[in-house]
DNA sequence: GATGAATGAGTCTTCATTCAT
DNA sequence: GATGAATGAAGACTCATTCAT
């Protein structure tokens, strides 16, 4: 039981520190892989930006590969966890929408160098998909194909929709606009220019550019 | 005139061959890049898979990075190209996308490696975009920025249409699908159903979800 | 008290054998640059006379000019201090000569491989030169040329010497003995032949040839 | 005979060509060799400036080390011709003197590049003396101790000078002058400075510093 | 003779990972 | 737990040399 991976609870002094500085160096590669992407980064970096020395690092994580898919696993994870919330509560399909799209974007602005990860790293990375399990990263695509299958089933969407690729659509379009962000090319600071990005891209995916055919 | 250097047409023996030769490796690159990633492919990788000693690829690029560079610029110039050109078509706006739409899907169709370090590659990645000059991608987008402002200032779009994001988000979605194609999570084998991607597509980014708000 | 970085004194045993791997190197590559030259010289030949991995060698060095110019600076400081030592004395210019000559044949005596280095790499390599300080080799011949100049002005020179040119005469005599015994060309190897040696440098630098003109 | 190396003489043009050829690609590489030294120059560089295509060099030398031997060889020949000449001529030992030392200050200035080399790279340079014959350097240091011993036994020199010491004393003497030069720290440019030097550096070989001892 | 495309051995350098202290 | 010295596999890049044209 002193190993307990479970939630916070009672733990022993020594086993409270070891978490923190399991969290630290968690911390320190989210930022570093921000910075300098996977392969850029150096364990020494990720240990510095941690100040700890690079040795500890191997107590904790197997390799540097197992630190990313940490961060991917528990991370990603909550970002999973909250899409299955949103599919479960009463909701219309609109507003499930503005859910995820607020999601989204205040995910980015609480941890834009996880979000940079998430979209530099992982959900591009062959090599990663490979290597782990594709089907996690899926496992988000699915959560959307089924809600928009749902709404589709219920009446709300088209019957000609094709989820899947809908879903592609949204991820795609939600993605970029993130990557924007991330990139800098999209430049954003006040809080209402969000509130509005997140009001067009909404709206965009609901509606589309509106142009009559 | 054995020597010159001119377009296509008459060439000296070597320096056909020597063109040839380039070729050869730019190809082999591509497939390779699209196989491993660019860090995880080895020049040594390259210059087997085109079937010449390594140190060839010397005499023909500076150095790894320079190969994806002359990638990069020489496909993506075409592309670049051909957004230009199609803005400058007296169509309407819903035409004007339905020609990209086809033209990415016959793209890929046509070079999937090739469109999978697009995707993966240079436009992703941080590295790149840094040291090579990232106003050469943006030009993508700006093209289909100016393609859209254009239309709203002929009325056919909204005059609330942003549209900079309204870029991001056409852009963001049909490289999401793009890239379920190379990723293999959108299986596509037979040309109907990628002409049904395309209407699914167009539709879906000039309608939105349809989803009555 | 135990992480101490001062001068030698009491350290941790970690330190003080990081410190003599350091020397290791500097030792085996004053050797091996020696026997086959800087260019000559491959890491891996360091690392194996070191006896260590050669991966090593780059936690101590940045790289194999760092490992030179080591040499150079730590070395090379000694002899450049020397000579401002025998400058401060209070010796007649003739005394101050002895002492040099004698402190060259000395050092070579002591450490042939060194004075290889310095004779061979440093004090002829242009790109060496370049690269790093010349004027830092330049101060051995200020200090000759201050110590020309003294003794010139105290009225133990003639006025007609062209102090600089002297040191140039000096370092270069001097030089080509120890160069005689580096290459072999030289051969000595009792004591009393090296004594014989200083003597006859020592006359020559002062009086010449003695030819009657 | 269509190959016959020796003096000019009648020849087919072509073989005319191909011996100005040869000596292009000399006086390149002297040009090269003394600007980034033997092993930083490469092939392709010393073909560059002979403004010929690379292979070619391999039509008129084996390799690399060739091209130094052969400027080695047929340059350093006649230096070594004009020793022995002046250690024929009837003339005092002061005077021999005073001809090799305007022979080499000469020599330095009609071709500083050939100079440089010598300096740089033959008369230092172990691995050259290694694979060449060191004798033939050596005979230099010979003829001048001949010249020594010569006249050590006439009388003109005293009876405990040691020829050989002394023939090293000189050759360092002067080549430290000419590094000078070569280096640029002695800076000459009008022809008295030049004809100053002369007369100092054969002042102190023949009558030293002049110090009272 | 002349060209430069082609070859590949040789090295430096990086950095993830291990392990003695 | 913590440290950082030590290891060595891996890979980019250079450049002398060969050779078909």
């Amino acid at each position: 039981m002193s190993s307990a991976t479970g939630e916070a609870g009672r733990r022993s002094p020594r086993s409270r520190r070891s978490a923190e500085t399991r969290e630290r160096i968690l911390h320190a590669a989210t930022e570093v892989f921000a910075r300098s992407g996977f392969h850029g980064a150096r364990v020494a970096d990720i240990a510095e930006q941690a100040g700890i020395a690079y040795g500890l690092v191997y107590h904790y994580f197997r390799n540097k590969d197992d630190i990313l898919a940490a961060i991917f696993a528990e991370r990603w994870g909550q970002y999973i966890q909250y899409l299955h919330d949103v599919g479960r509560m009463p909701l219309t399909f609109p507003e499930r929408m503005r859910r995820l799209v607020h999601f989204w974007v205040e995910t980015y602005r609480r941890d834009p160098d996880l979000m940079t990860i998430m979209i530099n790293e992982v959900s591009r990375s062959y090599e990663f998909l490979e290597s782990h399990d594709i089907g996690t990263v899926m496992i988000a695509f699915d959560a959307i194909e089924a809600m928009i299958r749902d709404a589709r089933d219920r009446g709300e969407l088209s019957r000609d929709l094709d989820p899947q690729l809908a879903s592609y659509v949204i991820f795609g379009a939600a993605e970029m606009v993130l990557t924007g962000y991330v990139m800098g090319t999209l430049r954003r600071t006040d809080p209402e220019t969000f509130a509005h990005d997140e009001e067009q891209l909404l709206s965009l995916l609901l509606h589309g550019l509106g142009a009559a055919e």
